[in-house]
DNA sequence: GACACTAAGTTCTATTTTGGAACTCACTCT
DNA sequence: AGAGTGAGTTCCAAAATAGAACTTAGTGTC
């Protein structure tokens, strides 16, 4: 199975990772959540090749969870933003930080937490039903197919 | 910057794609949590190769969230289960799942959508802070340095 | 007791994707 | 004129993937 035919799949976790599924995209996406909006800048932390940097930006482009926007004339010069899609890869960044600080040692001196903005104390992430307020789990949930 | 660097990293994020950042895992993953257990029952489902689904299950071992089980003699054969950090990715799941019926499209006729067990309702999965039940969004919460 | 079948892999080659480094283009600044 | 900047593109070598065939240890059928 190639790339392309995973985003015509009718499972939702298939079409997700056709735009997700890879080593460096929600890398990419976690530097645009911290401020990060210049490829020099991606391409430095990231440690990323330019080429594949490239090549991911404009996939992301492509699937709406990046915009492009000029930023100066003179050259022209490009900067990359989150849409109100890419915004909403929120709960899945976050919920991978907490699974990864969690499972994926070594915990090093200089990891990262979530905290809140507020309070400045750290969070405990659990998704809940919006409806209920029923916290989910793979007890109480079903993924059924529709139509 | 290699796949070895990445599990060292200190950001999480980094370190969870060390494990999850590819193609396939998550689609394993996801049968895994459908109750498939079997090497040719997923290697069907997937349409994975078959030498690349025997690496993604081994790395997948090694990283604690499979555990490989004899189901039978005479020949042995193993099948595959979840463990307890394995579980622990059904959130991750979940708002893959959510985000990709939203925004990926095409929305076939046979897409899936996550069901309360009890009553049947669709579910809106939401992240909040266990301790208050604040919705978390990335305008309320911080990702920080620690250590 | 030879022959097809099963399940879980392994091995092989061809194609695709990635890593790494150098190069381009359109400027500005010294 | 010459160096510097930012966002890429181009090139080659190395690694990963797709696809198909082969292996291993048995069972069940003729």
């Amino acid at each position: 199975m190639k790339w392309e035919t995973l985003e015509t799949e009718p499972c939702p976790v298939a079409r997700g990772l056709s735009v997700l599924g890879d080593r460096w995209t929600m890398m990419v996406v976690r530097d645009c959540f911290l401020g990060i909006r210049r490829f020099d800048q991606m391409q430095r932390r990231l440690g990323i090749t330019r080429h594949v940097l490239a090549d991911r930006l404009r996939k992301l482009e492509t699937a709406g969870v990046l915009r492009r926007e000029p930023y100066q004339d003179r050259p022209v010069r490009y900067e990359y933003r989150l849409t109100e899609r890419g915004k909403a890869l929120y709960p899945i960044l976050v919920t991978l930080i907490d699974w990864a600080e969690d499972n994926v040692p070594p915990k090093t001196q200089t990891a990262m937490t979530i905290l809140s903005q507020e309070t400045g104390q750290p969070i405990a992430p659990i998704l809940v039903d919006a409806n209920t307020g029923t916290p989910i789990t793979h007890r109480n949930v079903t993924v059924r197919k529709t139509g």
